[in-house]
DNA sequence: GGCTTTCGCTACGAGTCGTAGCGTAATGCC
DNA sequence: GGCATTACGCTACGACTCGTAGCGAAAGCC
């Protein structure tokens, strides 16, 4: 519970590295080195062995740090496994390709492409099965995964409005449950397609998928 | 890995119980009454402590069986949870209601009733990631649940396709392709929003999708 | 230099794993 | 009925992981 909310303090360090004296905060400050090993060593156990088999003790073993280190920043191995796959979905962008449908294609392939990291599969998954459970750990993949995947349909979809491909709708509650619906479509989707269906979400799916989206099945 | 084999022939047994000597086999047989009971006690395990914190020693106490019963009948805790999850899609089915959005309402809404229950949502969620490092396993999640599911997909186009709801697509490669696409984007969306976004898949969200599917975003 | 916090290390009891061995129970075949 | 065969319950086991505690040393801020 502190060592939570410890890290997160952490990670804000980590983003503002000029700060002189971080909330009059004395003593020896964590290193941030570790921080970044002990995340990269976990995205490689994952690759490796798997979530199941992933234990904190080899994790720490590659980090190179001790045990104990590794209980002092993060709660469980639900917490680290969550921080590690959150920082591959942090290169995701929309850019402004011309068309909704060329952007929907363009940043699908890209959420696609992180999903085939064997590190990604394993873990995202497991997590997000963790988390049916626990509360905190929802609201943990929520803040640092989702809602930076939800921004962007919302900017596509503003982008999309403002060419006049898609019409405007006045109702602020009707349209977060639009974009709450097109999120989990689209999300939903491509997650099946290369976890469930083992396939991968390539161009040719992509297109097909997008057509679909936009034009429906009847035609 | 004999276990695993006998396990299925004895699922076979179950379902024919009349049949005098099953393919040669002499000993005492094995209890069906056991193996419910065991698929039984998983699910309890699933409600009560989740994937990561159920163990196999828990279910066999649950089941009143002994824990050597339960490892000569599966290879581990993932084959085991997959029979268990398995069975509550049994009673999916696609009824006739007149017309395709009906149909997809209909069957969109049984889905997302089994993914609701607790047993279905930390269970399956969490195979499907350790399947992402196991091909058998993968395996036998798409014969058990994914399989039967996409059944219905390919059931409700073709009857769409007799009501002249839906083209005819000659071409069986093409037409494979659109069935998978179609199942990513139905179960995945359900499976999205249920687990990922944990809000219920009601009916009026249900609403709101089959109308994207079917017309697509532009109207 | 003094204060504070982190770090690495060791050790620990508790719990789980998957397996082996044994005697017993239940069936099919003769 | 007797025999072979298989499943069952039970006990015990070494190996491993867990999460924590305690200690001395290190690294920063005043």
């Amino acid at each position: 519970m502190i060592s939570l909310t410890a890290t997160q303090e952490l990670r804000v360090y980590g983003q503002g590295m000029q700060t002189r004296s971080p909330a009059g905060r004395a003593g020896r400050p964590r290193s941030a080195a570790a921080d970044a090993a002990i995340l990269a060593a976990t995205r490689e156990a994952l690759v490796e062995l798997g979530w199941s088999k992933l234990t904190l003790g080899d994790v720490a073993t590659r980090a190179g740090v001790a045990k104990t280190t590794l209980y002092r920043r993060w709660a469980g191995k639900n917490e680290l496994v969550v921080d590690a796959v959150a920082e591959l979905f942090d290169e995701l962008e929309l850019p402004d390709r011309g068309s909704l449908a060329a952007d929907i294609e363009g940043v699908v392939l890209q959420f696609a492409a992180i999903l085939a990291l064997p590190e990604a599969k394993s873990g995202l998954m497991a997590v997000v099965a963790e988390a049916t459970r626990d509360e905190a750990l929802r609201e943990r993949i929520r803040a640092s995964v989702v809602d930076r995947q939800k921004r962007l349909v919302l900017e596509g979809r503003a982008r999309a409005q403002a060419r006049g491909e898609l019409p405007p709708e006045p109702d602020p509650r009707s349209a977060a449950r639009t974009v709450d619906l097109i999120f989990d479509m689209v999300a939903g989707a491509v997650v099946h397609r290369t976890l469930v269906s083992a396939e991968p979400a390539d161009e040719e799916w992509v297109r097909g998928f997008t057509r679909v989206l936009l034009q429906g099945l009847g035609t």
